[in-house]
DNA sequence: CCCACTTTCGCAACGCTGTTGCCAAAGTGC
DNA sequence: GCACTTTGGCAACAGCGTTGCGAAAGTGGG
């Protein structure tokens, strides 16, 4: 068996291609060259993002990576002939010729991310390195109809798009409800009938002339964290007028076959408890929300903290993060009450190690349309759905 | 931006490059040729190991794989130099020469699977299909001590190798209860805390000269299916003495930093409810068992039913998958209860397209065992932690 | 039976990947 | 000022999948 030199590799590495098997034909995930510098040149790329202005030198990413230098200068040459990357000083010499300090050159792309909200349309101008370059807001009209939304939303594309020098990737599109994020169609906007099916992603990627992706709400703020720098799994919990969650697991996103992934709010954790919206009883969302609506918020944070340990347990992530909303009004009182909960379990379980920590999402309430960016960005550092 | 160009690819492809960054350094995920290699044989074994005695031809691996015919002959030839893959007749012709079929040597490698469950043990020795060629049983003691029990299940190892004509792969171990897969060491072992901590792998490791990976039951069982042809994401829920749960997400085994995940049992789902023995309230576990304990199979097919709804709404699983001794016990009544949990949740939801299937996991009660030889082969095959 | 055609599949040349060997450049420190 | 260390580019290289082409092995019409 001379078919096993191959396979004996440390675990952090092993998880080494998958992202890349770009180039090659339609079906299968067979790679090619093409494909392998797809992917190193990614990761390059995601390493120079992540050290920011700091910079980070050629022997740096050769350790990071595994690579050899001599693959890294290639690769950062190709990067700096494209205009990607760029020197940036140079470190202190350690007894011999001091490093050279590569980074990222934000201007040389650009992504929109809008946030359409259930009253409130938010869009906003990124560069390569997730910055905020301009912003808009404006009130949203569901009823108006798709096609004048459609066409509002182009107009509010358009108007930001002076402000990008460097070519625009696209437009990442994310919205709440369930929807198909590989067909880019809504399944259904709660309380709009007239919206169910509606293909979003090709409806404005014709108004727009570019590249369009549409995800939920959830699921972006969950990929602006994991861009943003919340490594490893973590789940992203989102509570506002709704309950839901987004999942990042390996770094990336999950989110199912069918973009269904996260539905978090009507997990039930009360059997036979009250009747929720849905029709089912007992769910997470009513609950919690419930409990929000009585002042009640100990007991909310309960609620909450219960349906993440589930979710802790179920998928062994590394962290929790809480957002939205009703969460921004009282953060404290829902990071002590969820960790609790989860620091109990722990302790019950008796699992060695510290407790998952708990803390609230970075991003704000510009956090879906700075991942919905994201949803453009993120492809070029490697990050695909999980 | 022409960095753009190697990434447009469609969703099925582009998971392409990941598992294969063999050959590489420690540390990062980078890739070179070695692991483009690697990653290819990899797949293309898979193609011929799911083809089983039917064969494969070379064109049909090229269009699965997306590589082109050339490079899958070079591929299966560097196989057949092997010994691990052979011709095996050819195909009615189409109007030109007939296509060669080629399949996978079984005997070209072989790994042992063991199953330590709380009162038994179990060792199976496969071949690369996955084939039981020997089997043996006996009863385990764990009350004898860490080093007993290894002494013991190495002769019992021993004792089935002569079968294995081919080179052995290692030995994969399944048991119950939280342990560390990545280093092979026992959290805990209900009711004998003189195993905490005990690092089985390298001892039983030590003690056969033999490469040996351990993992939990529920994760071997599900990796078996997965590799038996279960295909996409789905979750296997064991009820027996206990409640657990494998997933296998993309294909590969969900384990979580920690080897945490599938904490299934002890799933809060009824808040405030009776005490289980984890010290927690209204487990789901707990209500299972009791149910069951009572004779209310209904009740407790509805408890397991949205326990698994929960899941299949969270994960946006594909398929849920039924085993263990309680639920070979009454699988019929097992599978429709929970099936119709998910059936009304998916009605409520009113999500497009046909609710999640809900099936008996095949492989009985060897199938432990069946995996946890697979944790030796399936790396052969690109299958790896998730 | 022969010949044109189709289809499979290997050989050889090729382009491109990361790797290796080597050396110039650019510092430190005695 | 010189020895030494460290960085990083140039050039040659091995090996990957790809391309061009032709031999092999069938079918099917004349």
């Amino acid at each position: 068996m001379s078919r096993a030199d191959g396979a004996n590799r440390e675990d952090g590495a092993v998880a080494g291609i998958r992202s890349a098997a770009a180039g090659t034909a339609t079906g299968g995930a067979g790679a090619n060259l093409l494909a392998l510098r797809s992917h190193n040149t990614a990761l390059v790329l995601d390493l120079l993002r992540t050290a920011g202005s700091d910079g980070i030198s050629r022997l740096e990413l050769a350790e990071r990576t595994g690579l050899t230098p001599q693959a890294v200068s290639k690769i950062t040459g190709r990067l700096r002939e494209e205009g990607l990357a760029a020197e940036a000083g140079r470190r202190a010499s350690t007894g011999g010729k001091p490093r050279t300090v590569l980074r990222l050159v934000p201007g040389a792309g650009h992504a929109v991310g809008v946030h359409l909200d259930r009253d409130e349309a938010r869009v906003v101008l990124c560069d390569l390195a997730g910055t905020v370059l301009a912003e808009a807001r404006s009130a949203l009209h569901l009823g108006a109809g798709a096609d004048a939304v459609v066409e509002r939303t182009a107009r509010q594309v358009e108007e930001l798009l002076p402000g990008a020098r460097g070519a625009l990737l696209g437009v990442g599109v994310a919205l709440p409800g369930p929807l198909d994020h590989a067909r880019g169609v809504l399944h259904r906007v709660t309380g709009f009938p007239e919206w169910d099916g509606f293909p979003l992603r090709d409806a404005l990627a014709r108004r727009l002339g570019r590249p369009v992706v549409v995800d939920k709400d959830t699921n972006a703020a969950a990929l602006g964290l994991a861009v943003a720098g919340e490594g490893g799994s973590f789940a992203y919990l989102h509570l506002g007028t709704g309950l839901g969650a987004g999942l990042v697991i390996g770094g990336s996103v999950h989110r199912g076959a069918r973009t269904g992934a996260g539905e978090f709010g009507h997990q039930v954790i009360r059997l036979d408890g009250p009747v929720c919206g849905c029709g089912d009883r007992g769910c997470i969302e009513a609950l919690c929300l419930a409990a929000v609506a009585r002042g009640d918020l100990a007991a909310a944070a309960r609620v909450l903290g219960t349906g993440a340990a589930n979710l802790v347990g179920l998928l062994d992530i590394d962290l929790v993060l809480l957002g939205g909303r009703t969460v921004a009004a009282a953060p404290g009182e829902f990071v002590r009450g969820v960790a609790a909960v989860l620091a109990e379990r722990a302790r019950r379980k008796g699992t060695p190690g510290d407790p998952i920590p708990v803390r609230l999402a970075a991003g704000g309430s510009r956090g879906v349309a700075q991942g919905a960016a994201q949803l453009m960005l993120a492809p070029l550092f490697g990050r695909r759905d999980g």
